[in-house]
DNA sequence: CTTGTAGTTGCAAATATTTGCGCTTAAAGG
DNA sequence: CCTTTAAGCGCAAATATTTGCAACTACAAG
C-alpha cells in the first residue's frame, strides 16, 4: 500500500507508514481505535484524527474498505486481502461470513439498470440469524427470561 | 404507530406521541435532529436522548427503518409508508431511489442459503453514479479545479 | 545541503449518538 | 381519586468520528 501512496504523490510520513502497517498486519478486520493503540505505542504523540484521516485516504484510494459490523465500531480491511461480506444478527450480534459472489448479481443489475457502480466489496448486512428466529422482541412487562 | 405502542404495553407519554407524530408526518425521511427541533418547539424541555431512545424503540418494534444516506445524519422512515432503497453516490452525494424489489433476489438467497432473515427494507447502497464515473479521485498535486 | 511550499499533523472543539443514574410520571388497582 | 411502581425522562458525561486552524515537515528544486 505504501508504494501505491507514494506513486500517487502522497507523502510518506512515519505516521502513515505505521498506520498502513497496522492495517496490513491485521489478520482480518481492525478498528480505528486498535490502529491508534498500536501506533501510539511507538509514536506516543500521534493523534487519533491522523488515524481517521489516513484511513479515509486509504479508503478513497480504494486500498481499504470500511464496514459497520455493529457494536459501535467501524472496521477496516485491506482490499488486497480479498473481498467478503458479513451477515450481522441484530439480536445476538453473531457474524456470519459471506462470499463476495453472493452480491455479484445485485452489483450487475445495479450497473445495467442504473449505470451505478455499487461499492459492494465488504458489506455488513443486518438481520436475524437462525438461532434468534423464534424469539420475539421483549416487551416491557413480560421481561421474565426469554431463553 | 401509537396504537401499536400501547397495545405492546408501552406507555404513551406526550414525548412519544410527538416523536411518533413527527415521523409519521414526515414526507419521506427525517433525521433525529429534525424530529428534535419539531418536538422542542412545543415541549421546550424534552431532551435529544429521548428522541433517540424512542426511535430505537420504534425501530426495534419494526415500525421505522434507520438508514445511513451519507452526510453524517442517519435518516428514519416509517415502515408503513412503503419500502425502498437508495443508491448514494460517494463523489457527488446524489441519491437515486430504488424499488424494494431490487433486493428481493438477495433476500431470498440469504434466507435459503443461510436461514438468515436479512433486514433489507430500506438500504443506502454506496457507489459511484453515472455522472461521476469518468472523474478520477483527486490527487494532491493536481488539485487544479475539478468542480 | 538549504530552502520554499503544499501536504500533513496535532490540538481542541464540534458533531452525532449512546448511556448511567436519580427523579418523574403513566397507568393499573384499590 | 389516591397509591404504587416500574417504565420513561432529563441531565450530564462518555463514545466514536469529524473538522478548522495554526504549526510542522516531506520532498522537489536550487
Amino acid at each position: 500500500m505504501t508504494d501505491e501512496l507514494s506513486h500517487q504523490g502522497y507523502r510518506m510520513t512515519p505516521q502513515r507508514l505505521m498506520i498502513v502497517a497496522a492495517v496490513e498486519n491485521s489478520s482480518n478486520h481492525i478498528s480505528a481505535d486498535e490502529i491508534y493503540s498500536q501506533v501510539v505505542a511507538k509514536y506516543p504523540n500521534v493523534n487519533v484524527s491522523t488515524v481517521y484521516r489516513t484511513l479515509e485516504l486509504l479508503e478513497r484510494l480504494g486500498l481499504v474498505t470500511k464496514t459497520d459490523l455493529g457494536g459501535g465500531r467501524v472496521m477496516y480491511h485491506p482490499v488486497e486481502k480479498g473481498h467478503h461480506h458479513h451477515l450481522v444478527c441484530k439480536e445476538c450480534g453473531a457474524i456470519i461470513d459471506l462470499d463476495e459472489s453472493a452480491l455479484m448479481p445485485l452489483k450487475e443489475s445495479l450497473l445495467h439498470q442504473y449505470q451505478f457502480i455499487a461499492d459492494l466489496r465488504h458489506l455488513g448486512i443486518l438481520g436475524v440469524c437462525v438461532n434468534c428466529r423464534q424469539q420475539t422482541p421483549k416487551k416491557p412487562a413480560e421481561s421474565q427470561q426469554g431463553e
